[in-house]
DNA sequence: AATGAATGAGGGTTCATTCAT
DNA sequence: GATGAATGAACCCTCATTCAT
């Protein structure tokens, strides 16, 4: 990440040549997800991004390299979401707070869940410390809710054995929206999923009277 | 087929080839686990298994087949367990039911974890048909789930609002234990993660006063 | 053709198996004929003949010598056929001798077209030896025809410069009938091009007065 | 396709890539002349032809591919000899026009006589379209043919009952001196066979008085 | 006579990558 | 920066044939 520590003005070299970069991970993205990491040759990338083979090298490096550059978009993305969703969740009793955290996450793994599928079946692919970064973002967002549920609990709300299960829980049953799609898209829409697995976090963490 | 109208029984040919099929298909399947079906080559396949390539195709005719017979084999148990686990759960309270149909179902993932990382990540090279018997092992098992569930809705024990949602997040959070084994591994043992889910998902399903 | 030579009853098993490899090599002619002598599998054809491999090679050695069998049955063939037409035509004026030998080898040809084809494509994967038993019936169907220019030479119905050109294009002409059925099949009936045919050769056969 | 856009000219990199390709056509038409279609394998051609095996697939992509660019060559030349053919038979007296037409053929014919025997043997091998243009080209032979014999039909010198069997006849009785070179080829020189060939032919077509 | 199993060699093709220009 | 060419290794699979039983 060189060109991301030093500090040049738009127009220079690197940024452009970081451009072209982004350009490549993004198309082959596309091809990663629809065929698959071993399924996508590099041959295939790069007529996908009409460009010369040896070119796509001289930007990217290796194969190996563009998935990596993918990860680090995909966890920048994730990191960037739990980022700007905790401050929208402060100041909100705590139920609803919950409630809002499931909405958020759903709609955002509905938009990428192409993305979030191809992760849960490639990160075989992944180096151990690639894939570190990968569960490194699952946690963070697990820290998001467990802040949450904490909040909860002291507020008498939520009564919660166990904080780490119960949020990785939660995180779970929001991306079997994605992983399970081949039952719940056509039986229920986003929305109703929604409601209904919301009803069942929220019944499964309160302080029952 | 000449051989298919001999009787088939204990010691007949079928069924010896069959024994050596079935060899060849665990051996592989070892390897499919460790390196992926695309990762796998015939070559490491036929090594492993300590025989010719052209004897190798000669038991199993291709390496798609033998995860279509792998397919097989895993379908097979799965619908097996299905089959056992649900008249051990009759006669029995609901919530102690639902319990031990947890605590069973647990125990057979974490038997066959890497079994069931394996298919999570490889439904992919599946063509529709043979993903369409995988999914099937799926609603089967809710369906177990499903008819637990509606003997606690009538005996009143339990409160759910749709019966799909409810099943299926039982098995993902089941699954859970080992698609998010990085977490949970070093911080539970199966006893535990066993008492913990068993509570949030009790908690979610009763009928609360 | 150990069996050939010894005088051997009816029900003997040298017979027997005879007729078995007859079996085999007729139908193997099938195959032959069907998807060409190298793209024809040995199991291919122990599948036609719902024969297990290794019974295959016991009867008939190895694939080269069925091409080789086939051989022999279709130059006995045609061996046959010239010898048989040869005493139908004398004591026949030659011009009506020699349009009836080409109206029966067109007839044969007719019958035979598959086979002729066969032959003239895949005679290149014959070791010489048997390549100059095929050639030896072409020219011993060549001398027939001679004999019969020859009479016609000497009454003085025909006038020809050089025998062995003049009988080898009267063969070649009627190959055509097999060598060029995209053209001429979907245009004429055998009839009418054995009549046109017919015209032809005698025309260039004819002391013309 | 970049490249497709930039002027091609003499020296343009898609020329001298085209010539390379050529080159292995070429040099694998020797191959398969020699040891037939199915006979020749990619590591011979590669070898052939000095090249790493990828790189024979760089320019070629595929066997069958190969085998297509040579019939290309074929058939390009094979129209070449009929266009440049018809304009040097014109304002002849028909008699002499056709023995020039048959003189010119065989002298094709004996150049390219490997050529023409394996395009009779492996036209087996190739897809309807390709076979297709094969059979044109002898088409349009004939027609060149038919176009001379209905100028002495015109002139009163032929007299000719079927104009396509006529000049089909023609053609195979050409092509016979490649078919039979294992009979003709040490019995007459090309000279010899021209003249008793051209002698059959005309007086077949011949007007008799 | 019959058969399942076994095998070494080789089939066509594709891979990720590098290099000279 | 960009490109055509090049490459060694590996891919899945099939071949004709043999052998023990």
């Amino acid at each position: 990440m060189k060109s991301a520590e030093k500090k040049i003005g738009p127009g220079s070299v690197l940024v452009k040549s970081n451009k072209r970069k982004m350009e490549i991970v993004n198309k082959t993205a596309v091809l990663f997800i629809k065929k698959g990491y071993p399924g996508t040759s590099v041959r295939d990338i790069a007529a996908e991004c009409d460009m010369n083979l040896a070119t796509l090298y001289h930007y990217v490096g290796s194969k190996e390299n563009i998935l990596s550059l993918y990860l680090d978009s995909v966890t920048e993305s994730m990191s960037q979401f739990t980022r700007e969703a905790l401050p929208m969740l402060q100041n909100i009793p705590p139920r609803e707070a919950l409630s809002r955290a499931i909405q958020m996450y759903l709609n955002y793994c509905d938009e990428l869940q192409d993305v979030i599928v191809f992760w849960h079946q490639e990160s075989r692919n992944l180096k151990p410390e690639k894939l570190g970064r990968l569960i490194s973002q699952e946690i963070q967002l697990a820290d998001m809710l467990k802040s949450i549920l904490t909040w909860g609990i002291r507020s008498g709300d939520f009564k919660i054995k166990d904080l780490d299960v119960q949020a990785h829980s939660i995180i779970v049953l929001c991306d079997t929206w994605c992983l399970r799609r081949w039952y719940f898209r056509h039986k229920y829409s986003l929305k109703e999923y929604t409601e209904l697995i919301t009803d069942i976090i929220l019944k499964g963490v309160s302080a029952q009277k």
